[in-house]
DNA sequence: GGGGATCCACTGTTGGATCCAG
DNA sequence: CTGGATCCAACAGTGGATCCCC
């Protein structure tokens, strides 16, 4: 079930396209937030997994799909989690951003239909980053990694990073975890969330799908 | 409702001596293996937790029920997970064991009955560890722990360890875990927990229950 | 008797993301 | 617009131990 080769993995994808999410529904798992994500993976063959990997390890393939409206990307894109002990640990080389962004399958989404059910699927995309991208995100990684590793994650906000930003990905704004710094020191941190710049991944969506100048709302 | 003196614990178990399961029963929470300890600590007003430590961090003191029938133990007692990557970070002042027993509330619970409502709570007892019995679980800790931090747990038995001893914890036996060795390597080792032999938890309740002469079957 | 196998509940964390106030 | 807040499901791991066959 799970595919073996990114061009089944692609080929199947692309078989959804023009479908809606109610076409691959099967019971109670479409709630939520992730509702879609999880449908269009199960719909592909993936497990569910709670491990920090790409969905498809043997072929360091990450699925994501992609809240479209028109063309245009209407949200930010999760990455992974920002644990300090495991950052501390890490350099880009060995990064979890690094492997889940090394290869991408995109999956947009038209969002445009507010039921889960009628938002169709569209064209399925594998994306790996340019040189100049990969030196983008490094640049912000290692910034925020280092940052995070020292416990100094409270100072950050999500204006930090061109493309890569530190947000709060939690049950609510209480949840605090234990942390400790290089130190040794203990602290309460809250839990935080590698996500991609809305527009860093527009340019990533345009350069497959060239956007139509009539798309463009112009100021004249 | 947490106790916060060891004083109002003591007291609070020793309310419950006498009175069965039944009567601090109060929903679904009564089945499985681990529904009288469960039962008693929530008796005691102590929250659930899925952590490592001492149930009552701040005082340091562990709480665990011991199946008795007539003054004989009638089971090892459970002390806590060991996980290779945990034990490979940690020295015996530093360990799980040692925070676990330094103090501990043993709550006998007279297994004679068949049904865990009908079950008696017994007169519960704070123990510290004698600096012989400390020195003798150290022996044993120290040995496992450092097998089990080489990556060696698959030739340990539970015969090793004169008092604390390793067994298998675990769903069934098909699980594994990841874990790695000293040196790295990646294997799949089987979850194993640390027990503490019947015959030395017996010794400790003998210390305070002094067993009566026509207790004891004796061989002629 | 005891070593090895197993049972149940709960939590913490991760993965999947979108929601919404200012 | 977007930074901060939040929603849901799944799973691994821990804690609570007892069961059972040799």
């Amino acid at each position: 079930m799970m595919p073996r080769t990114e061009r089944v993995l692609l080929a199947r994808a692309l078989a959804l396209a023009g479908r809606p999410l109610g076409d691959i529904a099967t019971g109670s798992e479409a709630r939520g937030k992730g509702a879609a994500g999880a449908l269009v993976e199960r719909a592909l063959g993936i497990a569910p997994s709670s491990r920090p990997e790409p969905d498809l390890p043997a072929l360091g393939i990450e699925v994501k799909t992609l809240p479209v409206v028109g063309g245009r990307l209407v949200e930010s894109t999760w990455v992974c989690s920002a644990a300090p002990a495991a950052l501390a640990q890490e350099t880009w080389v060995s990064s979890r951003v690094r492997a889940k962004l090394a290869r991408v399958l995109f999956v947009p989404v038209d969002a445009s239909a507010t039921s889960l059910a009628e938002r169709r699927i569209g064209t399925a995309f594998l994306w790996s980053p340019s040189a100049a991208d990969e030196a983008l995100v490094r640049g912000d990684w290692e910034d925020l990694a280092d940052l995070v590793a020292r416990g100094l994650a409270s100072v950050i906000s999500a204006r930090r990073g061109r493309a890569l930003q530190l947000r709060p990905k939690a049950r609510d704004a209480r949840q605090r975890r234990r942390a400790r710094t290089a130190d040794g020191d203990e602290y309460w941190a809250r839990p935080l969330g590698f996500y991609l710049r809305r527009a860093f991944v527009q340019r990533v969506v345009d350069g497959v799908f060239p956007p139509d100048v009539e798309d463009q709302p112009s100021r004249s």
